[in-house]
Formats: structure tokens, C-alpha cells, sequence
DNA sequence: TGGATCAATATAGTATAATATATATTTTGT
DNA sequence: ACAAAATATATATTATACTATATTGATCCA
């Protein structure tokens, strides 16, 4: 059993397309190579935290443990969900392994 | 140069502990290694996103990238900073590689 | 049409995360 | 002090992240 970690990517892609970063000039601030970077926004390698952080701060971005109780707030604050619906969770098991 | 994961995997044990579970009942329900979830949480090796999203569910919590001018109110909320003091970031360089 | 940019893909070598298992050490409760 | 529980350490093996590099396809535009 595993979890849906491309929320999660999803919200790199998205912050870089915000800041508009190609992968190439994330790579130049992280030196992760470009090809790497590519591979984690597709979730084709199960990214180490270090890696993960550096990406974040690269984005001007923190990594968080969200308690459950506050994600759709926090999710709000940080714009990740629209205000009204609140169907989905943000992340959902999966059989991936 | 490197980041300073200590906070998020300080987190870890701080959720565990306040929900009183032990490294062993984390490792039954994560099946994760009682061995290696100590290890993550001494931040002896480069924990993989999959294992630290299986923790957080665990742990009743999910993970979110904050961005920075965010971060402060996303703490406040988590209740992972005091609300008055507000001088250090909840991450800082090291030279660790 | 040719050059420049961006992104995706492939491969091989190295480093290291993760597992399984056992044992040692520390902490906690009585 | 003792036992039990919790946590840390050790070793060997397997799986895979990461790097370096090179190539390809697509798009844009001078």
C-alpha cells in the first residue's frame, strides 16, 4: 500500500510554472540536474527528503506536516483549494506498490 | 550545501510522541522497520518521500509545501511556534554535505 | 531554414535507502 | 534494583535514487 504523493509534485510543478522556472534554471539553483528534476514532477522516482527541500526552497517554499484537522485551512491559506468545494481529500491511497 | 531537516523530522517525533504511540506500534502500522523509523528520525539517512508520507498518514497528518510568506501563519495554526517569537527560520543552511 | 530554448528520455556507474533480523542499550515504572 | 518496554545499533542483502551525459522532439522566431 501506498499514497498518492503527486499532490505533492503537483505543487512543485505548480509553484515553478507560478515563478516561471524552467526545469533547467531549478536546476541551476539546486544543482539537481534538470533530467532528475523532470523525473520527479512525472513521481518516476521516489524523491529523497534533501532533494525534496532543496526543490522547496528553491520555490521560496517549506516542507510542513499538516495535522489533518488543519489541512483544508492551511490548504486555503496557501491556495491550493478552491474556497467552496471541499469533496476531495488531497491525498488518497492507491495500490501503486 | 544542505538543508536542515531536523525540523520536519523533529515533527515526526513530537506527533508521536503526543499521540503516545511508540517507534514499534508506528512500525506496525506504517510496516516500516521499527530499526529504520528510528533511524529517520535521528536523521541518520535521507528518508525517501513514499516513507515519510506513510509516516505522516500514520501520524494523522499530511504534507504541504508552504510558501515562505505563509509559513509563519501555517506555524501558528500547527502550533509549532510560540506566537510571540518569530526571529528563526524553521529552516537554515548547514554544511552537512 | 537554421538556431535557440525547453522538456523528455535512455543508460551506466555509484551511493545509499530500505529490509530482515538480531542484539544491545536506554528509559520507564514499580 | 529489577523487569519490561522503548529505542538504538549491527550486519548483510536488495532495491533504487542520484549523477553525468547524450540524444530526441517540439516550439518559437529572426
Amino acid at each position: 500500500m501506498n499514497f498518492n504523493k503527486f499532490a505533492l509534485l503537483e505543487a512543485i510543478k505548480e509553484r515553478r510554472d507560478a515563478e516561471r522556472i524552467s526545469q533547467a534554471e531549478l536546476s541551476r539553483r539546486t544543482n539537481i540536474p534538470q533530467s532528475h528534476i523532470s523525473r520527479i514532477e512525472r513521481g518516476i522516482v521516489d524523491v529523497q527528503l534533501s532533494t525534496l527541500m532543496q526543490i522547496s526552497f528553491a520555490l521560496g517554499c517549506e516542507l510542513r506536516m499538516i495535522p489533518k484537522r488543519h489541512v483544508d485551512l492551511v490548504d486555503r491559506v496557501i491556495d491550493r483549494q478552491p474556497y467552496e468545494t471541499n469533496d476531495k481529500p488531497a491525498y488518497s491511497l492507491d495500490d501503486e506498490t
